[in-house]
RNA sequence: GGCUCCGUAGCUUAAUGGAUAGAGCAUCUGACUACGGAUCAGAAGGUUAGAGGUUCGAGUCCUCUCGGAGUCACCA
């Protein structure tokens, strides 16, 4: 059991046996012992003050004089205005580090034999990934990795969106300008080369409208339509989706495309075919470089026609209602919610139709009791109907869904718009970051004698764990202004601060190793120093900043964790010495301590997907 | 307008209802006779948007006000 399950159970002994109350060991509250008093662990007494009929002083007394009776680990206390600061003996915390350091688990769970689905990613294949995904990609894969930890066996999925109009549009760019070209005869990277037809479609589609606003058709319109007081301008801009939709020639050419493509025609499939392939190699690649993978992948293609058959369960349940024009709705109007529509009139499905038949066919394929979607959260409204709906149906996970929502990232000029050229891509977000490492790097020299192959793996970590560490590191819900310099920053609360803490206690083992140094006796240190004490609490605190992480979905706790755990480590280098200690077993302790922190920060860092590099 | 989320130092942010609101960046002072200075120590910077309330105790919970974002499609 830990220390503080320990002590907890302790204290609901001895309100049990002193006062005659019960008390669960959850209300137990205790924490960290701030710096400016004595002592280890800080247990809250007021909430038991009333049950004692006592001052808080006294009831901290009698509970500290308990516990330094029952529990081996505590030495001693003191009472501040009602505050209970327990002092832990040495010797536990002798033992306590042997364990960490010879438990290469540390900080998780067993496993527990349930699965999780954890969706995220999930594209539009009509252009390359951009900053969006990468903060997507980075909290989906660092809650897999956490819920890992935390013993769950997860299943991680993207649905990919491979069809609709957005693909159509790249399509019939490259059919009508392309003349041919392939990702290799031009030499660019595969998904940038269809999203640059994509790119292109809009501009020309821009040219015919502005040709079009010139006609008299266009006036007409604008002299009809136009409100009291909005400008020509201002009509047009908004004019536009309609006018793609009715008067456009490229609106209708993508629209033809589209239904050709509904009716399996073979010459429309196998140019899409051709344009998606494209789009996988280059995002097979982008996600390698991120470090992130996917169990199973499911298609728009095969999954937007789901759905329809749970339409009809829910209408013979009477969930669900049907209109006189065929439209299946459902109202939600008592717990909050609008009335939804679930079915067009004309039968076919609306976004929300897949998502619900796209749910039970993945519990069919997992039987996963519980499913995350990392999904922005512009789209929290849907989710909440989205559930409510499934919990409607009756479907067996429904009570174990969870929108993993995020802020959207903004740059600080406002929102990324592929129109006005603002996106920020993920490939070279990559490249900038790294290249930000390897000037860094330079201007050190430490790595100028190690083989070309080790100085990339290196910098490639030092500059992704820039990146990842400052996309993680704030509560994911928060919007996030995109600030390109900062992103890249290598001092202070960031990835490679990190990092560089546990090149240092890498070092240091490496020259255990090399000069075989004793540091297996440190039992009889005992002068344990405050910024050791700190580190020890620090490590000991691991497993619930884990569990923490776990029962949130937010991987920020990590962060944070790591970064104070770092900023002690360093604390503690500079204020005693390592290998020159005072005697063997401080050096051993200390030694023993490096190790402990190094192996831990690693572990940390691997649930935000970041990597040790051994040197830096 | 309804619903949801957000508002903490110049900027980015932390804080299971607990002690004097904790960090990083930027600014200013200091620290290498080296276990790696991508570091450390220190200074300065806060009416936690505002007003009430609940509580022994409120950045945190409740109510209202102000400011920002998202959403409220037979789009996805």
């Amino acid at each position: 059991m830990n220390l503080l399950e320990t002590i907890k159970a302790s204290i609901t002994n001895a309100i049990k046996e002193l006062y005659g109350e019960s008390v669960s060991a959850e209300k137990v509250q205790i924490n960290p012992t701030p710096v400016e008093f004595t002592g280890d662990y800080t247990v809250v007494i007021f909430p038991f003050v009333k049950m004692a009929k006592k001052s808080p002083d006294a009831v901290g007394a009698e509970l500290g004089a308990y516990l330094v009776d029952r529990v081996d680990a505590v030495a001693g206390f003191n009472v501040i205005k009602g505050f209970l600061n327990l002092e832990i003996s040495n010797a536990w915390w002798h033992v306590f580090l042997g364990e960490v350091v010879s438990t290469p688990d540390f900080g998780k769970k067993p496993r527990n034999n349930r699965t999780v689905l954890l969706e995220y990613s999930s594209p539009n294949t009509n252009k390359p990934l951009h900053l969006g995904h990468v903060r997507n990609c980075l909290l989906g894969w660092s809650c897999s990795q956490i819920l890992d930890a935390a013993g769950y066996d997860v299943k991680k999925v993207q649905i990919i969106n491979d069809r609709g109009v957005a693909i159509c549009k790249s399509m019939l760019a490259w059919q009508k300008y392309g003349l041919g070209r392939t990702p290799a005869s031009e030499g660019v990277k595969s998904d940038h080369f269809v999203g640059d037809y994509y790119v292109l479609f809009e501009q020309k589609a821009k040219e015919e409208y502005e040709v079009w606003q010139q006609t008299s058709v266009a006036r007409a319109i604008f002299e009809e339509k136009h409100k009291p007081e909005q400008g020509e301008k201002e009509f047009f801009k908004e004019y536009k989706n309609q006018w793609f939709n009715t008067a456009s020639v490229l609106g209708a050419e993508v629209r033809e495309m589209l239904l050709n493509w509904e009716s399996g025609d073979e010459a429309t499939l196998s140019l899409w075919k051709q344009m998606n392939s494209w789009v996988y190699a280059g995002f097979d690649d982008t996600y390698e470089r991120m470090g992130v993978s996917f169990d199973k992948l499911y298609y728009e293609s095969d999954t937007y026609l789901l759905g329809k058959d749970l339409v009809e369960e829910g209408l013979a349940k009477g969930v669900f209602y049907k209109k006189e024009d065929g439209s299946v709705w459902i109202d939600l109007s008592d717990v909050g919610y609008d009335q939804k529509v679930l079915l067009r009139s004309d039968g076919t499905s609306v976004y929300i139709t897949q998502d619900i038949g796209t749910a039970r066919k993945r519990y069919q394929d997992f039987g996963a009791e519980s499913v995350i979607y990392t999904v922005a959260d512009e789209q929290n409204y849907h989710f909440a109907v989205l559930f409510e709906v499934l919990k409607r149906l009756g479907e067996p996970y429904a009570n174990g869904l969870y929108h993993l929502s995020y802020g959207l990232v903004e740059l600080p000029t406002g929102r990324m718009k592929t129109r006005e050229g603002t996106v920020v891509d993920a490939d070279d977000l990559m490249d900038e970051v790294i290249r930000v490492a390897r000037d860094e790097s330079e201007k050190r020299g430490e790595l100028s004698g190690i083989s070309e192959d080790g100085r990339e793996t290196i910098l490639k970590r030092v500059g992704l764990g820039a990146l990842k560490f400052f996309m993680l590191r704030v509560n994911p819900r928060k919007k996030m202004i995109f600030n390109p310099e900062e992103s890249v920053d290598l001092h202070g609360q960031t990835g490679p601060f990190i990092q560089y803490s546990f090149v240092r206690t890498n070092g240091l083992l490496q020259r255990v190793r090399t000069e075989s140094i004793d540091m297996s006796s440190f039992s009889g240190y005992m002068d344990i120093q405050p910024c050791e004490k700190e580190l020890l609490k620090a490590i000991h605190e691991y497993p619930d900043v884990v569990q923490q992480a776990a029962a949130e979905y937010d991987p920020s706790h990590l962060a944070n964790y790591c970064f104070n755990l770092a900023k002690s480590y360093n604390r503690f280098w500079h204020e005693v010495k390592i290998l020159g200690a005072e005697s063997i077993a401080a050096r051993a302790f200390r030694l023993q301590l490096s190790q402990a922190t190094g192996s831990v920060l690693k572990s940390g860092m691997q649930l935000l997907g970041i990597e040790m590099p051994e040197r830096m």
